[in-house]
DNA sequence: AACCGGCACTTGTTTGAACAAGTTGGTGAT
DNA sequence: ATCACCAACTTGTTCAAACAAGTGCCGGTT
């Protein structure tokens, strides 16, 4: 084994323990293994045995406890970070092959809007990408994103045709790692009808998102569109803990 | 204090953290004091103090670390369960006052989808409340609400005009410890476009939502449609913790 | 001036121990 | 048979200690 390939003992133990509440081992509403066996069984303190349970607790995967033994939930209600991020990695992960069709790669100086977003003046330059999103063949999604010049300049070198942006930017060292999605609906304007071949005005479920690096540069900005019916969004959400997850009023 | 104040210290900390960002006394980008000098002015150990952390951490509003010392993250990206749930609640918790017009309280068999998402039979009898939401004066949302009959038989002795029914079942001892929730757009049907004023076709977005006990036993079911413009839902992400958030094909 | 190593400091990981508090099941008295 | 109580579990909270690993600074060498 690789020494990238080392992680802590938690992470493992976590990552185990999830793998046997989704793969059905433990089914829902088993009484899961008491503290102690587990950490007899893996060979750990208590210590990380309940790191390891509170990570699964926040995904509710756990459920219970005090005094009594915890029992498996709901399986998988969580998506890893890369797979929630990348349209194109998402797809694989249901079984379904992505597709793409690029309309635009433009350098151009930011609207407002935009501009406000990535944390830019008005009118510095970025770099936009239209594109038309497919699940197999059917039209799923348009994504309209504005990068950062730095980071954009480097897609003048990719072919965005050819799969993922996100994971052709990560293998470029680019810092991608915390997310903020606004999720509404909007009417469809007349590009978007015709470019995922609904009526004007039909109702379309749009996700905006702003991404940065871990210590909160914004990078990327994109506003996605989305056929309803075909896709939604899951949240879980729970007494404990709080969720990452707010409803905001508009223009208040 | 009374017996029902106390809380443990770890709680305690992680509030008076959480208020120190939220209220600006740490602004973003704010070096936070090192675990050792926390520990000092807590008395508390490392142990608790690092528990305190790292559910700041979760929530966003901590960033960075290893080595470093870590920073403040960007303000209030969350919000506890209870607002989240209650629509009275979270108007309040915006400043503005929520409005209801009750349409209807009526008990009747549930229709298929209903006792699928409540894991009944279909045809076993519900409690089913239809409302118009409204913050100010403005008709924000429409809300057709089912509950399990256990529950529901509780709300023919609550004037559903008057206020929160999650607390009104709350005060009732009922346990509402869970959502799931799944966002999406429709088209406006007749009786929304009427009760909102929009006209019929026009998107809305729509959240359902199941909210059930700690033990995961459904109770109520809920179609709440929002008017776009004046309400959206944002969600925080980062790579670090999974977040409990799915993109999910529909109807695959 | 530029580079390099080491030191002091930080957070991350892991262990062990002790007590509090909730649940369950059995024992014995009624 | 039923009830009260106790004992043996469980998880929740808190402490203390040690080492690994990453960062930043300072001083010495080149």
């Amino acid at each position: 084994m690789s020494v990238s390939n080392f992680q802590p003992l938690h992470q493992r133990l976590t990552d185990e323990l999830r793998s046997r509440i989704t793969s059905g081992t433990w089914p829902e509403g088993f009484q899961i293994p008491s503290e102690a066996e587990l950490c007899r069984e893996f060979e750990a303190s208590r210590g990380t045995v309940r790191q390891a349970l509170s990570a699964l607790r926040a995904e509710g995967l756990i459920l219970g406890g005090r005094g009594k033994q915890p029992v498996a939930g709901r399986a998988a209600l969580s998506q890893p970070f890369t797979t929630f991020m990348s349209f194109t990695e998402w797809a694989g992960s249901i079984g379904r092959v992505p597709g793409q069709q690029t309309r635009e790669v433009a350098k151009r100086p930011a609207s407002p809007d935009v501009a406000a977003q990535l944390g830019l003046e008005a009118g510095e330059p970025v770099v936009e990408v239209l594109r038309l999103r497919l699940l197999g063949e059917m039209p799923a999604m348009v994504e309209r994103t504005s990068f950062v010049l730095d980071v954009g300049r480097l897609l003048f070198d990719f072919d965005t045709d050819s799969g993922s942006i996100f994971s052709f930017l990560k293998s470029c060292g680019v810092d991608l790692s915390r997310g903020r999605h606004t999720i509404d609906a909007v009417a469809a304007d007349e590009l978007d009808a015709e470019l995922l071949g609904v009526e004007p005005g039909s109702p379309l479920l749009r996700e905006r998102r702003v991404t940065s690096s871990a210590a909160g540069e914004p990078i990327e900005f994109s506003d996605d569109r989305y056929v309803p019916g075909l896709t939604n969004f899951t949240i879980e959400n729970t007494n404990d803990h709080r969720a990452n997850l707010v409803r905001v009023p508009t223009s208040a």
